[in-house]
DNA sequence: CCCATTCTGTAGCGATCACTATTGATGTCG
DNA sequence: CGACATCAATAGTGATCGCTACAGAATGGG
């Protein structure tokens, strides 16, 4: 009832198709530059992933997943506001790494727009989080904040895989953080009409 | 010395051209979609255009001038603030019309590195051109807000293409505005150490 | 050992890719 | 009209696309 074993790791290959998605997209990437990158030859591949449509499902979503991970950890920050600048920063840095490629998969590849739409969820429970703290003001706007925001993070690794720098990036996510609402003061102090 | 005319209206082929770069991106249009749109046999097509590079190196220039030519009514306006906000609502309607593919050709295509920096040149150039007339304050970072919208306006691009209204885009413009640097008082009030 | 089972590599499937040789039609000239 | 120049359509080029049939290699159970 057994047979051969499969020569090959099934999660280092996996990870091998990750990067190529990453670095070409889906419709750019083809099976013979994946079966080049993962060091499997075709059978192998449609044997251990179905086919390319399952392949790259699975590897946007360990990719997805990967990238939750760092976003829920800074969510951990006290403040709504620390949260998003540890997201933006976090970003910068994933987006410019030389190890992989620039840019996001998530961000850029047009058939995953649940994933962008499950970051935008993500973002926004983090805004509404700030205003039941406290820490955002109650008037801000969290649906257009946390849209803005992943209109930003698109920015940036657009910016990315124009060969924008670390630096670059982070221009871009600090002069965005000038659009985050003010922290509310202790005494909200009335205007006074001149 | 004279032959044969032209079947068909250049002008009305390369604009079929331009749609369908903007609707599929360079790679995933194919010469065969690109002969259907335009009415014209791949013979006529390669006569007419060159190769599929030389024809969406004059298509997109094509889009690039017409985009160039809104930027620049934009500017006009008397103001740099005036003029951004102008172009982001431009590029707000640009990006949802019906009768157009969503999002933005020069922003979401990879190989239009040079337009993207052409544009984040005419944004620096009426940012600047503030600075210089008083409106925007001096020390603003005129480059990094050039960049910022860039980013920005990537975003909006990508949001278009995953079905968000003109509605959704006007809100991320209206957000990232916040992120423009006040206009300068006509006294500088120096701040009272508490 | 033999057999069943599962994986591996080669080789190739039909379809489509960008592109073009060939042939015939259609125009302007003398 | 005839000569010539240019265009248009059919048909097909080799290459590559996603994908798979087939045969050999490697395991565990008897």
């Amino acid at each position: 009832m057994a047979g051969r074993p499969r020569s090959f790791d099934r999660d280092a290959a996996l990870a091998a198709a990750v990067e190529q998605f990453w670095r070409e997209g889906y419709e750019a990437t083809s099976i013979a530059t994946l079966t080049s990158a993962m060091g499997v030859s075709p059978p192998s591949l449609y044997a251990a992933f179905g086919d390319k449509n399952r392949l790259f499902e699975e590897a946007s979503a360990a990719y997805f997943r990967l990238t939750c991970e760092g976003l829920d950890r800074a969510a951990e920050l006290p403040t709504a506001r620390e949260a998003i600048v540890r997201m933006l920063d976090d970003t910068a840095h994933a987006h410019t790494r030389a190890a992989t490629p620039p840019g996001c998969l998530m961000l850029t590849e047009p058939r995953l727009t649940a994933q962008r739409e499950e970051l935008h969820q993500r973002l926004l429970d983090r805004l509404d989080r700030g205003v039941k703290d406290g820490d955002v003001p109650p008037g801000a706007r969290t649906d257009r904040l946390a849209s803005f925001l992943v209109a930003v993070l698109r920015g940036m690794s657009g910016c990315a895989r124009d060969g924008g720098t670390l630096e670059d990036l982070q221009e871009i996510a600090e002069t965005a953080m000038a659009a985050f609402p003010a922290q509310p003061e202790k005494a909200v102090r009335r205007p006074t009409s001149p």
